[in-house]
DNA sequence: ATGTCGCCTCATAGGCGA
C-alpha cells in the first residue's frame, strides 16, 4: 500500500506533470494540495484509474484525494470553526485506513490574523488526531504542514528565523501531535539526517543549490507505524520544466 | 528588500498569497 503527497501549486498548471508522475509511480493513493481553482479534472483521473474526491474554491488552497481504491469521505472540513471556509481539509476511510490529507496555513507574516489562524487550525488539529488516538483508528494524515519541525529540516536555519514556518509556536505545536502518539514517517526512518528537503523556493536558484525546507508530512498512528515499510521524497518532479515548488513524498505500508 | 510563480480583476498591470 503505497500512499504519496504533493502540494502542485495549481492543478490546471501542473496536471501534465500529475499525470506523468502517477503513470510512472503508481501510487495507490495521492494527496494533492494547493488546487488553487474551483475545477477539477476528475475524468483525466478516472480515466487513469483513479476515483478522486475534492475540496475546492475560487484561487486559493484546495485539496483532493486520488485512489485506486473505493473512496469513503468521512468529512471535508477540519472540526472546531464553523466560520472556516478554506479548502484545506480531506478526511477518508480507504480500505480500512483513515487517510487525512491537509494543507496547513502557512501563517506569514509572523503575528498577524494569518498567524493566529495557524495556530488555531493546528489545536484544533490536535483535538481531531487525538481523538483518532483514544478510538485506536488507524490513520495516517498527510500533506503540506507548512512547520518546519527541527533545525535539520531546513537548509539554513537563520534565512527561516522570522519565517512563520519556523516558529517556536507552531513547531511546539507539531511536536504536541508526535507527543499524541503518531510518528513522523519520514524522519522516524532518517533520524538525525539533514538535507532531505520536499519544498524549496522557486527563486535563487533554491533547488539547484539544494536550498530547501521539509514541510511536507506523513504522521501514522501506532498500528500503522508498525506496518511502515518506506518512506522517500521523489526529487525528479522538482527538477522538471515548470515544476510546482514542492516535490512528492511517498509511504508504503506492509 | 529581494528573488519567482499562479491566480484574479474595477484586467493586458498590479495585488495577493505563497
Amino acid at each position: 500500500m503505497e500512499i504519496a503527497s504533493w502540494n502542485v501549486n495549481s492543478i490546471r498548471a501542473r496536471l501534465d506533470h500529475v499525470t506523468a508522475w502517477l503513470k510512472a509511480r503508481n501510487p495507490d493513493v495521492l494527496l494533492l494540495q494547493e488546487l488553487k481553482g474551483t475545477e477539477f479534472p476528475a475524468q483525466v483521473f478516472k480515466d487513469l484509474g483513479y476515483e478522486s474526491v475534492a475540496v475546492t474554491q475560487k484561487a486559493y488552497n484546495g485539496v483532493a484525494i486520488l485512489s485506486r481504491y473505493p473512496i469513503e469521505t468521512m468529512s471535508t472540513a477540519l472540526a472546531g470553526d464553523e466560520a472556516d471556509s478554506h479548502a484545506r481539509y480531506l478526511d477518508v476511510t480507504i480500505l480500512g485506513i483513515r487517510v487525512v490529507n491537509i494543507y496547513l496555513p502557512n501563517g506569514n507574516p509572523v503575528g498577524s490574523d494569518k498567524f493566529a489562524y495557524k495556530l488555531a487550525w493546528m489545536d484544533r488539529l490536535n483535538k481531531a488526531m487525538s481523538d483518532w488516538i483514544r478510538n485506536k483508528i488507524p490513520v495516517v494524515i498527510g500533506g503540506d504542514f507548512n512547520v518546519i519541525p527541527e533545525d535539520i529540516d531546513c537548509h539554513k536555519p537563520s534565512s527561516w528565523m522570522r519565517d512563520a514556518l519556523f516558529q517556536p509556536e507552531p513547531r511546539a505545536r507539531y511536536r504536541a501531535l508526535l507527543n499524541l502518539g503518531y510518528t513522523d514517517a519520514f524522519r522516524s526512518l532518517y533520524p538525525h539526517e539533514g538535507g532531505h528537503f520536499t519544498f524549496w523556493d522557486y527563486f535563487r536558484q533554491a533547488f539547484e543549490h539544494n536550498r530547501g525546507i521539509r514541510i511536507d508530512h506523513f504522521l501514522l498512528s501506532p498500528r500503522l507505524t508498525e506496518r511502515l515499510e518506506s518512506c522517500e521524497i521523489d526529487m525528479h518532479p522538482r527538477a522538471q520544466a515548470k515544476p510546482s515548488d514542492h516535490t512528492p513524498i511517498i509511504v508504503k505500508f506492509r
